[in-house]
DNA sequence: TCGTTGACTGCAACCGGTTGCATTCGCGGC
DNA sequence: GCCGCGAATGCAACCGGTTGCAGTCAACGA
C-alpha cells in the first residue's frame, strides 16, 4: 500500500547502517559482517518484507540480470521451446528474459535492439536467423555478451549453436533414396535466412551423391501458403512429376500437403513427403509427416549456457556448437509408385 | 566499447547543466527549454549516439515501463497468441514484457511474481488462469496495476478479459444434439482452472436443455496423454458408449483421438468429438477436428489496453470483457451412426 | 604494556537520470 | 526609470542500493 520498505528501513529498525544492511543481505557479502548482526538484519528484512530494488542495484552495479531474446515470431511452433530453454537455464541463475519478437522485419528488429540496449540488458541472445550483420556487429562493438541461434555471421563473432541441418537433410534423402525414388524435389526455404541456404546446399550434395538430378523451387517465408505456391509451382512445372519432395520446413510441408491435394493427387501414394523441425502434432497429421526432431529445447538451454558464460567474463568464442537431429519416419514417405 | 555517453556527456558538449539537457531529451518537458537551446542539444546527443539509461530514469521516477505477464506455458499454442497481442499493445506505448512460465505451479508462479515485483514492474497480466487469489490479493494489496485474462477472482478486483466459454460450449452440445446424438460425454478439464469449471457449467446446463443426461470426466491437466486417459475411463467404462464427446480442449481432445482409435473405433464413424480453441493445424488433421474458435491475439490485445488504462492512473474496476466465439465445424462431427 | 592485526561497521561517494526551487535576464507596462 | 513577470537555465537533492576507505575495538604477540 504506502511503499515497499527499503534498506534503510531495515537497517534502521536493526540499528545498523544501511551499507551493513547491504553486506548482509547480500550472500556474496554477507560473511563480512557478525553473524550475529547479520542474523538480526535478516529477520527485520523477514518481518518487513523487505525486498531489493533491482533498479536501484542495476544502477550502482551496471548489471541488470537481464537479456534481451530476439526471435522472429513467437507464434511458429519452433520457437516456443527454444524460449522455454533459455528461461530455465536463465532462471535460476537471477536472470529475466526480454522477449522480443521481429517478424523478420529489420526495422523491427533494430527497434527491438535499441530498446533492450535502454534497458541496459547483459546480454543478447539471437535467434532471428535472418541477416543480423548490423546488430551483431553494433552488439560486438559495444563489447555486449551475445549468442546466435541458428544463424552464425560470416566473419564468426559470438558463439552459435544449431541443429545439425545438413545431417538432417541427408538423412532424409538418403532415405528417401533407399526407398527407390530417383526424382526428388526441394521446397527450398527463403535463402536470405540461414537455414535455408543451409539446407538447400545439403539437399544439392545429398542428390548429387545420390545421382539424382537436382530440382528446387524456392519459397517466399516459412510459411504453409508459401508451401502451397512452391508447391504447386512444381505440380504445375515439371514433367515428369517428382515422386518425392523435401521441404524444407513443416509449415512448407503442411502447404504442399494441400496442394498435392488440390491437384488431385495423394500423398504418400503418389507423392511423397518430407518436413523439417518435427513440430508437434505431425503425429496426428493424415498422413502423418516424416520429418527431422531438431532438439529446440536443448538449442535454447545451450545458448542460455554459452551465454553465461560469457556475462561471467569469458571470452566471446566465435565456436559452433551443432546438436544432432533425427529422422523421425511416419507415413507420408513410401516407396515410389511407378 | 569504453562506455556509451551519458546525459551529462552530452550536456557538457552542449555547454549547458544536465537538468537542461534532460529536459530538451524528454518530449514531455522539451517545452521548458529555448528551441535554439533544445536544437544543439538534440544534434550533441545524436552525434553522440547518446541513449538514455533506463535504469536511472526507473530509479527516480519510479516506473520501469516494464510488465510482468504470468502465463502457464509457452509451449502450449494456446499463449503465444495472447502474448503477441500484448507485446503489440505494449511496446508501441514503450513498455516491456517480462514474460514467465509457470507451468501451473504454485511455486514458480510465487517465484516469478516475487522476482517481477523485485524488477519494479509497473503493471501484471495473469493468464495462469489457475487459484492467484494469493498472488492477486497481493498485487491488489499493493495497488500494482493488474488484469487478469481467463479467469476471475471471486471477490473481484480486476478487470478480467475472457472468452466466452459458456456460449462455446453451448453451441458446440447444440451443434452435436441437432445432428442427432443423445449420448453425448464431456472431457472435463482440471476443476482446479477456471475454463475447467466454466466448460463444464456450460456442458451440463445445454445438455439439461437437451434433456440428455451428462456425463463428465474430468482430466488431471490440459494435455494429450490426460485426455488419452480420460477418454479410455469413458471407453472402458460406458455402456452403451457416447455416440459423441466435447472435450475441453483441443490437447484433450487430441489424445481422445488417440484412445477412440487404439479401441478401434473411429471418428467420426463411431464418436463424433469436439475440441476448443482452435489451436493452429486442427485443420489437417484426420480427421479435422470440430472446435471452437477463441480469439486469443484480441485477448492479448484487449487485456494489454485494460492495463495500460490503469497504469495512466485509471481506477482498477473490476470489469468484465467477454471476447465472443466461434463454432468452428469440421470433419470430426458427424451424425450418429446408431 | 604497547603496537599490530583483523574483524566488524560506519561514512560518503557514486551510479545516471528527474524535478522542485532558486536565480538570472530581458522586456513590457506604468 | 523602476517594477514585475515570465521564460530559460542552473543548482542540488533525491531515487535505493553498492563499495572503497577509514575508523573502532578487542584480541593477540612481543
Amino acid at each position: 500500500m504506502d511503499k515497499r520498505p527499503t534498506m534503510s528501513d531495515v537497517a534502521r529498525l536493526a540499528g545498523v547502517h544501511k551499507a551493513t544492511a547491504s553486506r548482509a543481505l547480500n550472500p556474496a557479502t554477507s560473511g563480512q559482517v557478525n553473524p550475529a548482526t547479520a542474523r538480526r538484519i535478516l529477520a527485520v528484512a523477514k518481518q518487513l518484507g523487505y525486498t531489493p530494488n533491482t533498479t536501484a542495484r542495476s544502477l550502482r552495479t551496471s548489471r541488470t540480470l537481464t537479456v534481451g531474446v530476439l526471435i522472429p515470431d513467437l507464434t511458429n511452433p519452433l520457437f516456443p521451446p527454444i524460449v522455454r530453454g533459455i528461461e530455465n537455464v536463465l532462471f535460476p541463475r537471477g536472470y529475466t528474459a526480454l522477449v522480443a519478437n521481429t517478424d523478420n522485419d529489420a526495422e523491427r528488429e533494430a527497434a527491438h535492439f535499441d530498446t533492450l540496449l535502454g534497458r541496459q540488458v547483459d546480454g543478447f541472445i539471437l535467434a532471428t536467423g535472418r541477416r543480423t550483420h548490423p546488430l551483431v556487429q553494433s552488439a560486438h562493438d559495444r563489447g555486449i555478451a551475445t549468442v546466435l541461434v541458428n544463424r552464425g555471421t560470416d566473419p564468426p563473432m559470438f558463439p552459435l549453436v544449431t541443429g545439425d541441418d545438413t545431417a538432417g537433410i541427408t538423412a532424409v534423402v538418403d532415405h528417401l533414396a533407399e526407398l527407390g525414388h530417383r526424382r526428388i524435389a526441394h521446397l527450398a526455404g527463403p535463402v536470405t535466412l540461414s537455414t535455408g541456404h543451409a539446407r538447400t546446399k545439403a539437399y544439392l550434395n545429398a542428390v548429387a551423391a545420390h545421382g539424382i538430378p537436382p530440382s528446387v523451387v524456392e519459397t517466399s517465408t516459412y510459411s504453409a501458403p508459401a508451401g502451397f505456391d512452391a508447391m504447386r509451382k512444381v505440380l504445375d512445372a515439371a514433367d515428369p512429376l517428382p515422386t518425392a519432395v523435401v521441404a524444407a520446413n513443416d509449415l512448407i510441408a503442411l502447404g504442399a500437403l494441400r496442394a498435392i491435394r488440390a491437384h488431385g493427387l495423394s500423398c504418400p501414394d503418389d507423392i511423397s513427403l518430407t518436413g523439417f523441425n518435427d513440430m508437434p502434432f505431425l503425429d496426428e497429421l493424415s498422413p502423418p509427416l516424416t520429418s527431422v526432431r531438431v532438439p529446440q529445447y536443448e538449442l535454447g538451454t545451450e545458448s542460455a549456457r554459452l551465454l553465461l558464460e560469457q556475462m561471467d567474463g569469458g571470452p566471446a568464442v566465435a565456436k559452433t556448437l551443432t546438436l544432432p537431429v533425427r529422422l523421425v519416419l511416419r507415413g507420408s514417405t513410401a516407396p515410389p509408385s511407378r
